[in-house]
DNA sequence: TGAACGTGCAACTCTTGGGTTGCGCTAGGG
DNA sequence: CCCTAGCGCAACCCAAGAGTTGCACGTTCA
């Protein structure tokens, strides 16, 4: 997977409310079922679960199985490297963005 | 448009690699029409102008009319919002990583 | 062992998105 | 004054995305 379609991925996995939303239930929660983030939600199971494939393809979720759950756990990683590709770009899009780069700096996550 | 409608179109339009190069077209040129942006790459005329329109309800682009011709630059403005969001939504899952890093490290957590 | 629960898989619908082609209109430049 | 360059509109195609329902399979535990 080249790094455009790593941007691609991630990008388009943070274009989805529903699907910002069920991030921030994973930050929220630190390890969490579909069925579990399902109830709360106004969608199905399946949709949540169609979600959780696509977070999980940008790098923003870990599963690991336990007995018969699925437990989804976010991994923020992703986020640092649309963070890095913002701050790249915009530092290209010359000085009138110079202040972005202070705003972007050591959060989020420390690597 | 309420923030998250925003946010969707910003990083929608951010999450098509074509957008991306258009954009970084934009950057680069300062201003620009729709067929200069096709020329040199490989869609159609047609094709960037929806991109542009895209672009245009994201904010990241402005139209000014020019004797028969559309001249499209290049506004940083929701890059930035990206940026905040980005920044904002990171820092409240480090809090959550934060307080699991200090507990598994059985330190004091701090707050 | 068997019922219940949580998942996984598949089929299906509807809408959106990226792209194309064709055509008509208007503004400028010879 | 006319021809052409550049644009806008509309119709269309096809693929992907968001969501649903139905059902089969494996795990738990009473």
């Amino acid at each position: 997977m080249n790094s455009d379609d790593s941007i691609d991925a991630i990008f388009s996995a943070l274009s989805d409310r529903t699907r910002r939303q069920v991030l921030g239930r994973l930050a929220r929660a630190d390890s969490v079922t579909a069925t579990e983030l399902a109830t709360g939600m106004d969608v199905s199971r399946q949709a949540i679960v169609k979600h959780l494939q696509a977070l999980s393809s940008a790098g923003f979720a870990t599963t690991e199985r336990s007995g018969r759950e699925v437990r989804y756990s976010l991994d923020p990683a992703p986020l640092r490297e649309a963070a890095r590709w913002i701050s790249d770009e915009g530092a290209r899009w010359d000085d009138r963005l110079g202040r972005l780069r202070s705003l972007l700096q050591d959060r989020p996550g420390r690597t």
